[in-house]
DNA sequence: GGACCGACTTGTCCGCACTAAC
DNA sequence: GTTAGTGCGGACAAGTCGGTCC
């Protein structure tokens, strides 16, 4: 616990450095400029969204797409779930019928050979996306767990360790020390220095001291954490000095707890959790710059929590001695457990693992919401493009917010409460001093620059030429506007919302996000692969993956290590060069010698040295292949978009095409994720 | 129509365990 | 066997979006 404490303080400060790096780099353009189409270019081709259907005929994804229509509307469709089922299982069978007798003859060929063993994994695998789903909006039958994990009780600190205030040693209560502590393991970090962050901890703070310890402790400054901050490092340090045998102890223990409260019941299928830990108390550090920042998160205790679980269900037991704060059985939501956070007093929840049907459900119905997208994104871009000329305000503000949201898969921009949270914005809540104008720059006419901070206060910055009504407009609503004027006052989420929702049925702002990025992947990889080695393949599709990730602003800090390991590569490739020359010089010399002799014997050393410049030559290409794509990664975080905008199908459709094994591309907990799309794409998949 | 709430997705970060290299 | 490097997975903050109430 104590441990986690102070990895927390190390990432705040060290993410707060990189904030600043960051926004003061340049970089965005030229990383614009290696996206070898820019959503502007798709945009003006919209020739790309005809002809691009996939054949029925082996494509199963159509026939999806019915299902999900379904789910739209639940009410409306009501049929007998068996009948459904079994109907929707034929025409999926006649639907693949080659594809499908061959992959069936291989698994059970597969069967036969693991035996036991490899037929009870099988059966274990269960293929929740062949199943009928519920249509009345309720999300399970049946749910039993075992409810949350606490975090572990406060313990006092040893009397050793002392505490001062004003150079006089003071023993402090347990509630107060707790929070001492707290305040104690971040000490190292700058936002302990940071006004903000001392008020908020020091008033809360004083909320756990006793009445004597309140007249005592008046200035924060005066308090002296340092000897159990030393503590806390020690500690840190004898911890990964602990023995082989300890460490496999914790391991063990660990394990025992994930089995024990990592796992639910619903609806007869044992199914992963994802976070069954209760946050520990601790000191809160938002992102960016947050005004509550060193306000005391407090400790969730069994009177805060609900437990949500079916009736006839084994109900959790809260700890000895203690009670939930409410039961309930509402099977129209997925949380298992819930509480309500004391910060900006948000609800929490208990949910279930991404590989769970549930989750993956929901994730198949975004990527076809955003494939339904595709097919009417052309006449949504013409009438937004109609709207611009609109002559009401109102309508031209939210065509040209549309227009950004998806030219630039910029997010929403909900409004938010002032003085709550960091000052961030996204599409709606733009603000006048968030853009500015060049008629001409560089070269280009009617160019906006952007610069704002987004979500987690990321910086957006970005200059981009628009189209002249566009540039025109953006003039026209900065008009007797203050720099902290909203751009768009006659919009928000909720009016575009309702809009998009007229354009298509369950269209909202980001699934613009989800379209593009998932049909940049797809264009990209069109683009960039080639019949080449399998590593070059694979940079392609990072490439193509790192062109999303641009598109959507997904930055990282560069890795401590970066430059380090970028230079160990480096001369790892020095040595292959030297390498390869002395391999040719080799190759040479057999040759020539082979020339002179004419034996068998010299013929033999020229193929073993021809060999040998080979395979130096093909270790030498994927070195550089590894440092490029090292390189181009350095500032960008991949994961996201693969996680959350790539329609999986793409990128197992690319696995098969080009005889990639999927591993290459998705790790395990990724496969689990995607393990539905996974299974049902092929190599013909169509976005 | 707007404040507020609830449910759910998206996003970044870091330590640690694992792996590869020596 | 040791060390350096890296990818995974967990933690938890911060978004989106729909619904309700007034």
């Amino acid at each position: 616990d104590k441990h986690k404490e102070k990895e927390h303080k190390h990432k705040d400060h060290k993410k707060d450095k990189e904030r600043e790096k960051i926004k003061h780099s340049n970089r965005y353009t030229f990383f614009f400029s290696l996206l070898k189409r820019s959503p502007a270019a798709i945009k003006s081709e919209p020739e790309d969204d005809n002809g691009f259907y996939p054949s029925p005929k082996h494509n199963k994804a159509p026939k999806r797409e019915k299902d999900d229509d379904e789910e739209e509307y639940p009410k409306k469709v009501k049929v007998e779930h068996d009948k459904k089922a079994k109907k929707r299982k034929h025409e999926y069978e006649d639907d693949e019928e080659e594809e499908d007798t061959k992959h069936k003859k291989k698994t059970k060929d597969k069967k036969a050979t693991e035996g036991k063993k490899g037929k009870k994994e099988e059966e274990e695998k269960w293929k929740w996306w062949e199943e009928e789903r519920y249509t009345d909006g309720s999300k399970w039958r049946f749910l039993e767990h075992k409810g949350p994990v606490f975090a572990p009780p406060y313990e006092p600190l040893p009397n050793k360790v002392k505490f001062y205030y004003d150079g006089k040693q003071m023993k402090l209560s347990a509630p107060a020390e707790e929070v001492a502590t707290f305040f104690a393991k971040m000490l190292d970090h700058e936002y302990t220095t940071k006004d903000i962050f001392r008020k908020n901890f020091y008033k809360d703070w004083r909320k756990e001291m006793t009445s004597e310890e309140k007249s005592i402790i008046t200035d924060l400054n005066k308090c002296d954490f340092r000897e159990m901050s030393e503590y806390f490092k020690a500690q840190s340090e004898a911890r990964k000095q602990m023995s082989k045998e300890e460490k496999q102890k914790i391991k063990e223990e660990n394990e025992r707890i994930l089995q024990e409260y990592g796992f639910c019941i619903m609806d007869n299928h044992k199914e992963r959790i994802g976070n069954f830990r209760i946050e520990p108390p601790g000191l809160f550090r938002g992102r960016g710059d947050h005004p509550k920042m060193g306000m005391l998160k407090r400790r969730i205790r069994p009177e805060d929590i609900i437990i949500n679980c079916s009736k006839d269900s084994k109900q959790p037991k809260p700890p000895p001695g203690t009670k939930w704060k409410e039961v309930r059985h509402d099977n129209k939501v997925t949380w298992l457990v819930s509480w309500t956070e004391n910060i900006q007093g948000s609800i929490k929840y208990i949910m279930l693992n991404p590989s769970s049907r549930i989750k993956g459900e929901k994730d198949w119905q975004k990527y076809e919401t955003a494939r339904r997208l595709k097919k009417c994104v052309d006449r949504i871009r013409t009438q937004y493009r109609d709207d611009w000329k609109s002559k009401e305000m109102r309508i031209r503000q939210r065509a040209v917010a549309l227009y950004f949201i998806d030219k630039l898969a910029l997010r929403a921009g909900n409004e938010k409460e002032e003085g709550e949270t960091a000052d961030t914005v996204g599409c709606c809540s733009l603000r006048v001093e968030h853009i500015k104008l060049y008629p001409k720059l560089d070269e280009q006419e009617y160019v906006v620059e952007f610069d704002f901070l987004g979500k987690d206060s990321i910086r957006y910055y970005n200059k981009i030429p628009v189209e002249k009504r566009v540039f025109k407009n953006l003039q026209l609503f900065l008009e007797n506007k203050q720099p902290e004027d909203d751009l768009f006052d006659r919009l928000n989420t909720s009016i575009l919302n309702k809009h998009l929702q007229e354009l298509m049925d369950g269209l909202t702002a980001k699934v613009f996000r989800t379209y593009n990025a998932s049909i940049t992947l797809q264009q990209q990889l069109k683009e960039l692969t080639s019949e080449d080695s399998i590593p070059a393949k694979i940079l392609s599709y990072n490439r193509a993956n790192r062109a999303v990730a641009i598109l959507c602003n997904h930055q990282r800090a560069p890795p401590k290590t970066f430059e380090k390991s970028m230079q160990n590569l480096q001369t790892k490739i020095d040595e292959k060069q030297k390498q390869l020359s002395a391999a040719r010089k080799q190759l040479k010399a057999a040759k020539a010698d082979h020339k002179a002799s004419h034996d068998e014997k010299s013929r033999k050393t020229v193929e073993v040295k021809r060999k040998a410049v080979q395979r130096i030559e093909e270790q030498l290409m994927k070195l550089q292949v590894q440092a490029t794509d090292r390189e181009e990664n350095k500032q960008i975080a991949l994961g996201t978009s693969k996680l959350n905008y790539l329609d999986p199908r793409i990128s197992v459709a690319w696995c098969k095409k080009w005889s990639i094994p999927i591993e290459k591309i998705y790790n395990k907990t990724q496969r689990e994720k995607f393990a539905w799309a996974i299974d049902m794409a092929e190599k013909d998949y169509e976005f």
